[in-house]
DNA sequence: GGCAAGGCGATATGTTATAACATATGGAGA
DNA sequence: TCTCCATATGTTATAACATATCGCCTTGCC
């Protein structure tokens, strides 16, 4: 599968693999995957969609785990930070990784009506902008790779 | 020329291309190129770096030309959507164009060190990214491209 | 003139992110 | 055991980014 997002899956089980692979990559890395931190994951996935700080924030709140910005956005840093949530810089907003193995360039379609985000694996390649960008001597780290326009869904409802 | 950004040029004359291009294109297409908002892509072309809506705002306070947010955001969503300057997402900053020239696809280089951007071109390719999104019925209409990373000169400076 | 569209100024508000400081908690080594 | 250190958390405050709304003025068109 080489897009996750705007098809049908199981949703439980996806939640259940994402957990248990977090739960293995902190193992074999002594990272502390801290109740808080699973919390939030937790909820990313659950949601299984783009969600703000403050979103997952109300959601910590209301589970009495704490309400101020720094929880939500720590927890979230260590997520984006392992790569097991990304960053959506173009909604200001994050998602569960939906690739869960290590080290994958994710590349996201952003839907302008509904917001709904799809995760695929951007494969960069000879002679493109990464090899551009090497050739000036800049050192890049990472990539961001954001394409918005209308989903299956909402291009239909459009044209109508 | 590929990069715009961590080379040496002549700045005042890639000025003076950047407004006459934008005069240029504003006046095939009935656009209203209104004082304020050459201002302001003026003042984001001498700074040659991405700038926030905020620092701009200061530079048009300063110049008496209004002080109030929208004053700025809306002189910069014009520039965007007409491609006289770019967002950068990674930043929630904006930059002048350094490619003028119709219809493009920027991709950026930003130094996570000083902030610096390149803006480089980038090109889709048969059987990547975009055809993927395609295949699922997503219509791409924007696609954003960010590289973060250490620009040639804090590379060293972090190597020392 | 009368009208509509667009730009502009100003105020208020909403939203996202971080700074700064204080307090736990857990392990390594004396 | 105690001390030290690193890491994680809790809390307060504020910075930074973005939008909503309203009313006024100009411009262009009938």
């Amino acid at each position: 599968m080489d897009i996750v997002g705007f098809e049908k899956h199981d949703h439980t089980s996806c939640i259940d693999a994402l957990i248990a692979w977090a739960e293995t990559v902190c193992r074999e890395n002594n990272l502390q995957f801290t109740p808080g931190r699973r919390r939030v994951l937790e909820i990313l996935a659950e949601e299984h969609k783009a969600m703000g700080a403050y979103d997952i924030l109300e959601r910590l709140a209301q589970e009495g785990r704490g309400s101020q910005p720094p929880v939500a956005y720590r927890a979230l840093d260590f997520l984006v930070r392992h790569g097991f949530a990304h960053k959506i810089e173009h909604l200001n907003a994050y998602i569960a990784c939906a690739h869960p193995r290590d080290c994958h360039m994710p590349a996201f379609l952003i839907c302008r009506a509904c917001d709904t985000v799809a995760e695929t694996i951007w494969t960069p390649r000879r002679g493109g902008f990464a090899q551009t960008a090497r050739s000036t001597g800049f050192n890049i780290e990472h990539t961001v790779v954001e394409a918005t326009g209308l989903c299956p869904q909402c291009d239909v409802e459009h044209r109508a």
